[in-house]
DNA sequence: TATCATTATCGTATATTTACGATGAACGAT
DNA sequence: ATCGTTCATCGTAAATATACGATAATGATA
């Protein structure tokens, strides 16, 4: 029989998984990929390049911000977004110790 | 207005957000991390350390097996868990140029 | 101030994920 | 042959994710 049950996951657990979710769906991966390359982009910018409606295009976006991956900063009528690469930095680096330590 | 969509996302960004995905949860990285202390597992030992019943630790594996980050070999009535390196690796490589990619 | 451009949010539909208890399948041991 | 152990799968419920059109909100401009 079962001795004792974990009664949670730790934080680094939580958010590795949570800074992964971000990156799970091919949309946000091209996004954050636009990003890169522009350095700074407008929302409208973004819908253009990818299949998927405005609507659409701003949820995924509204994901990446509420990890922290990207930024939005108003302009006038517009919206730049661009990369945070603290949190970029913060993800490379976890996902790094994460698979350091699995692998042996 | 639109000039034109994009008709689909790369293979590479579906790869990248797939194996994303199997990482998107916490019970998935404890799983993983398990699995690496004890280089090899049955699933009941995976089920005492989690704080999930036995069904949903189950699917959780699957997920992980789906894509390939695990695999099962069968010994008597147990299954034996284990890491699949290639796929880990691959995880890693892919995971580092996308954010080398990204990073300026 | 009326209008245009830009983007978030609302409402909604559908699909997927997560979770669990119950059941079934496979195997060893009695 | 029956039983206990181990694990996957089924059935199901609730939550979350994905997608879109329509609308609201904001600010620049005419």
């Amino acid at each position: 029989m079962a001795i004792s049950k974990a009664i949670e996951f730790t934080k680094t657990e939580n958010r590795i998984s949570d800074l992964a979710k971000a990156l799970s769906h091919p949309a946000r991966i091209k996004i954050l990929k636009i990003l890169a390359q522009k350095n700074i982009c407008m929302c409208g910018d973004i819908v253009d390049l990818m299949p998927l409606a405005q609507a659409t295009v701003s949820q995924h976006l509204k994901e990446l911000k509420r990890v922290g991956f990207i930024k939005g900063e108003i302009e006038g009528p517009k919206i730049c977004y661009c990369l945070d690469y603290h949190v970029i930095n913060e993800a490379q680096k976890k996902l790094k110790e994460f698979f350091e330590g699995i692998i042996k």
